[in-house]
DNA sequence: CGATTTTGACCAGCGC
DNA sequence: GCGCTGGTCAAAATCG
């Protein structure tokens, strides 16, 4: 990633740099202010003890609000432009001696022609009265940015709500009419049928943006056992890989639950007896997003509840791996899995699947924001044949380039995923955690998941998400966080989604990442009290259950 | 006492 | 067909 930390402020031509630190307007107009101040222009009589102390107020006043938009820094690339403003600053303000504060050279008039000392006087008079006029602009410039930038800011939150809160009328439109144009489908799906047997793969969009609908059509459930008429000749040529079948588990699934949430199944060709709308449905289902994240902590903090609902060993990894289900809203699909891994057990991977159905808290969004963006992403139209290959470099140099080793995008069966692996940001990260950084790993999910057909990377909106859980994993890890007594500090999800936000809203993401983590510093997190991975010692004898299942 | 976690059992897909 | 594995269920246990 590039070293450049910040962010470039685009106002139509403009393109205006803040900085974090003093040194854009300290080291170079601090001295000449310092010199005014210390020096004669100050001294004797002239100016009313306010007068000089004004001087010296405006002075500390100006840099304190410099620090009060610390959190928005510069690229890079744009020191030298800052030398270049700087020195423009300095031209300006030492040519164009403008008698803008002619109150102070009024004051100090002497006979002109007679004192050459009182004629620099006057001069450095204008030039403060200039310096303070420039300084005065850049501020106004300054919180008019700023507002701007807080402006944006909202603006994105806004939309993201607007999105999911469509995506849900959405899935409720598509499960309303389902039941009543079923019929319709099969037709659609017919004549997929008879392409396919012309020889003709059609390349098919797998899912589209929108959630997919919770409902399986019970009518269809008598077909999957006993392959009955139309629907069972549908199906019997064999379908993309990447098809999700609706399996018999479905049927013995008959809780009110189990009609949101179609169980996790293996995939396989076979037997799809559902309409097509539904089998990409249940691939964006089976779409994944997998975060590797540092963290001591048992379970990432992402907002929303979650119920353990079980546990395993998985084969080649010693620690065991827990399944949760959201519960936030009843027949919530969203499930998600929590392993450490097994090389670096201090790397928690957490694997999303599904899409909420019911509104999230601001600090749920954000991860959920990211997983249906990374799953849409994943199996959206970048996805050119039903080999399951995808447009590698597009996403790849187009998207973010500046992070292409933390995301890994594996767009094979039977679960296309999205890894982030926020193990590996020194850049971001060495300045708060000392730790030396692990060595990356494949992350040890099912096979298939780590498919090198596809390696590419999250767009920037869908990042920060993910980076607030990152921030708070590394935060932990690095001790920030360092009592698990302030784990049920409610503050921190708010915490936690401003930074995100503040991210969100920052195409350079790693700018924001130090006023991020200085707020995760300021405050604390919330967190379950789950332990689902604790590791094999904690676990030891409730694991080793598993080991003859 | 309701919510949550634990944990043994069950099921389906897959490979041999 | 059988065993292995991933995923889920659900009763019992535990927690707040």
């Amino acid at each position: 990633m590039d070293k450049g930390w910040g962010l470039t402020l685009e106002n139509s031509s403009d393109k205006v740099g803040f900085f974090k630190n003093k040194p854009f307007f300290g080291f170079n107009l601090s001295p000449r202010l310092n010199n005014i101040k210390g020096g004669e222009m100050f001294s004797g009589a002239e100016f009313p003890a306010d007068e000089k102390r004004r001087g010296m107020v405006n002075e500390v006043d100006f840099f304190s609000e410099k620090k009060s938009i610390h959190d928005v820094v510069v690229k890079k690339e744009n020191s030298e432009g800052n030398n270049t403003m700087r020195t423009d600053l300095f031209v300006n303000t030492g040519l164009q001696l403008v008698t803008a504060n002619t109150g102070i050279s009024d004051q100090s008039t002497v006979d002109d022609g007679i004192s050459s000392e009182v004629e620099e006087k006057r001069t450095k008079n204008e030039q403060l009265a200039q310096l303070q006029v420039e300084l005065e602009r850049m501020n106004t410039e300054n919180q008019r940015l700023k507002g701007m930038l807080t402006q944006v800011t909202n603006s994105y939150s806004a939309l993201q709500m607007h999105l999911v809160t469509l995506m849900q009328q959405q899935q409720q439109l598509i499960s309303r009419t389902e039941s009543t144009h079923n019929h319709e489908v099969i037709e659609v799906k017919s004549e997929e049928k008879n392409q396919e047997k012309d020889g003709n793969i059609v390349p098919r969009q797998f899912m589209e943006l929108g959630p997919s609908s919770a409902k399986a059509d019970p009518m269809d459930e008598p077909s999957q056992s006993h392959s009955t008429s139309e629907e069972r000749t549908l199906s019997g040529s064999p379908r993309n890989h990447m098809e999700m079948s609706r399996d018999k588990a479905i049927g013995r699934e008959e809780s009110p639950e189990s009609e949101s949430w179609v169980p996790n199944k293996v995939p396989k060709l076979m037997n799809s007896s559902k309409p097509v709308e539904q089998t990409a449905e249940a691939t964006m289902r089976k779409a994944r997003v997998s975060v590797r994240a540092r963290s001591e902590a048992p379970m990432i903090s992402d907002g929303c509840q979650w119920r353990k609902y079980g546990q395993k060993m998985a084969k080649g990894n010693p620690c065991p791996r827990a399944y949760y289900r959201c519960t936030m809203a009843v027949g919530c699909p969203v499930r998600k899995q929590v392993q450490r891994c097994a090389e670096d057990r201090t790397i928690l991977i957490t694997t999303y699947e599904g899409t909420h159905n019911h509104p999230l808290p601001p600090a749920a969004m954000a991860m959920a924001s990211t997983t249906s963006a990374a799953a849409s992403m994943l199996l959206s139209g970048s996805m050119p044949s039903a080999d399951g290959l995808m447009n590698t470099n597009f996403l790849a140099r187009t998207i973010l380039p500046c992070s292409s080793n933390m995301a890994t995008i594996s767009a094979s069966a039977p679960f296309p995923t999205v890894t982030l692996d926020l193990t590996q940001n020194p850049n971001a990260m060495s300045n708060y955690h000392q730790r030396t950084q692990a060595p990356q790993f494949q992350v040890p999910l099912p096979a298939g998941l780590n498919h090198p057909n596809f390696v590419g990377s999250m767009s920037a909106p869908q990042m920060p998400q993910v980076l607030g859980q990152a921030l708070y994993n590394q935060s932990r890890f690095s001790g920030l966080q360092v009592s698990q007594d302030n784990i049920h500090h409610p503050s921190f999800s708010d915490t936690l989604s401003a930074a995100t936000a503040a991210i969100t809203a920052d195409p350079n993401f790693t700018a924001a990442l130090a006023a991020a983590i200085s707020s995760i510093i300021g405050g604390s997190h919330p967190n379950n009290g789950n332990n689902p991975t604790s590791g094999p010692t904690s676990n030891s004898n409730k694991t080793s259950s598993f080991s003859g299942n």
